[in-house]
DNA sequence: TCCACTTATGAGTAATTGCCCACCAAGCGA
DNA sequence: TCGCTTGGTGGGCAATTACTCATAAGTGGA
């Protein structure tokens, strides 16, 4: 008889158990009670706690017809290679609703087996992308951010995509060791010049693939509400055109980026237009549909992952 | 504005879209209901549907300490390239448990990139396999089967294993067309030596990849459900040490092929001890504890999927 | 055209779940 | 030691969901 190694189970492996039980054994809270020898409310907790940790993970395998028709009227207008669009889920948070299919791609450049750089942006959709994909093992890759880490304020938890998807599949990552806008763009140029810098410069700008979301330049602009721009200067961007950012790179309604504002200290490394790698944009809203359609149409982007009424929008211009 | 094709929403694209809602949108029924204008019967009937049809997939995505240990107790012990053991289900059938498990790691073989080979059994663990992956796309794999198609009631309803997979993921398909037992030795040998029979023999030992269930020779004999053998032949094989059988093959506790009762006349192909490449056993059971300790013995098989019970009782031995 | 038969629908109802709250036990600073 | 916070527990209850059943709506064959 072999010896097991008896380790004790973390409230996690309960929770994890409790949730297999419920969500893949279909049985009952009261079954799950007995089965762990717990009360019902505490298997009620543990379900849910699984749930919260993103320890269950649901995914939908049909293609819904409205939105294959969707994705190919998208990929036609904008010549995309990659295109995805999610069902709606009504009035709730669209990130939600991307997340999984933005997870899903990622998930499949993950277990490519050659070894391949991946950048990304940052932002809420990112950030939705990372917390919904499985654990794969990619330590052949690496990972390298498009834009600076350093905020204003000096805090950096909004930038964790990178480090988040680098715990989740052990692959190196190259953070981009700069202000996200420095104040003079002698001082971003100062950060540019510096060795360590420069060689994850290098490294994102050959980047085998590109995932950015795209910022809307309106009232709600991700910049403004992060303080990475003052409301002056994003009045001042929005006067000379600004339409969008991808990855703090201001542009106008047809994607060309502009040469004012912030852009001129901006830290981060722009996705160059026409890129002949894939270059996913990842986002949805109502208030993103002049940023995304600025994105397409000078192909800042050459993939799109967003959902149904925002392609719908896209498709009404 | 660009023109979208409007193909009308089929029942399963609803039922889709139902579950989407309520899965992860996390919305009440009601709510789905006045999203999609139906009463609220009929969204919970969408719901249910949506699972049922398999449309809604939910994956565990933490190992549970428990199971880890399992799996590197019985990898040790086996010498085994490939083991996972599924969380317990309780009382419920334990195909359930494994499906899911098996269906990750045939997703995982379907995802390289180089063509392969890949030969399955049948049984129902594969079955349940089979229904529990997700479409991907592998039409650069050869998927054969190792068994034959012809049953002794000329049914293959049963034998629809290596057909469903084709179906989801477009891989071209091998069936053997030979009967799974022959009435006699000399009828075998007389489909062997047909030309198509022969290629896709020669086809299925030469695989890349291999996934079988293992049967017990015990009253509840899959063979003898099926009605592969009689129960007389079951019990002259049993005299003779029968532990168990693998694509139809019957073997003995130590893994060792017999040279008796249907193995003479078997039409499929012999999973060989000590392949090279992985022969992955999926599993689970009391009653089948015999039979997958044979297979691991003689290593007809050296990967195995199975559940938390079954690992015990292995691992008790 | 009608009838037997299957299939879908909505009402009602029992089971199940999510959540609030009062309680308890352990840890901690005064 | 005491009072306080923190984290967990189970009772109770309202909300939500699953199931049953009677009925309506089709469907195919005579």
């Amino acid at each position: 008889m072999s010896r097991i190694e008896h380790t004790d189970p973390t409230p996690q492996d309960d929770a994890a158990r409790a949730g297999w039980l419920y969500y893949v054994g279909g049985m009952t809270q009261d079954q799950i009670a007995a089965e762990l020898g717990v009360s019902r409310q505490r298997a009620q907790r543990l379900v849910a706690k699984a749930m919260a940790d993103g320890l269950i993970h649901v995914r939908l395998n049909h293609r819904i017809g409205t939105c294959l028709d969707l994705e190919s009227a998208l990929s036609d207008r904008f010549g995309l290679g990659r295109c995805r669009v999610s069902p709606s889920l009504g009035s709730a948070d669209p990130v939600l609703s991307i997340a999984p299919a933005a997870a899903a791609e990622l998930e499949r450049v993950l277990r490519m087996p050659d070894p391949l750089t991946i950048a990304l942006g940052t932002g809420r959709a990112l950030r939705g992308m990372v917390d919904a994909i499985v654990r794969v093992d990619a330590a052949h890759h690496r990972l390298v951010s498009l834009i600076g880490n350093i905020a204003p304020d000096g805090s950096a938890s909004f930038f964790d995509v990178i480090m988040r998807v680098s715990d989740k599949v052990r692959a190196p990552h190259y953070p981009m060791l700069v202000p996200v806008i420095s104040p003079t763009g002698a001082e971003r140029d100062a950060f540019r010049s510096l060795g360590p810098v420069k060689r994850v410069v290098d490294l994102a700008r050959a980047a085998d693939v590109v995932f950015v979301g795209v910022g809307q330049m309106s009232d709600d602009a991700p910049l403004l509400a992060d303080g990475f721009v003052t409301r002056a200067e994003l009045d001042q961007m929005r006067a000379a055109g600004a339409a969008g950012e991808v990855a703090g790179w201001v542009f106008d309604s047809d994607g060309q980026y502009l040469d004012v504002g912030t852009n001129t200290r901006t830290g981060g490394v722009r996705v160059e237009p026409n890129l002949d790698r894939p270059a996913i944009g990842i986002a949805a809203g109502a208030s993103k549909v002049p940023a995304v359609l600025g994105a397409l149409k000078s192909r800042i982007i050459n993939g799109l992952i967003t959902d149904e009424p925002t392609a719908r929008a896209i498709l009404a211009t």
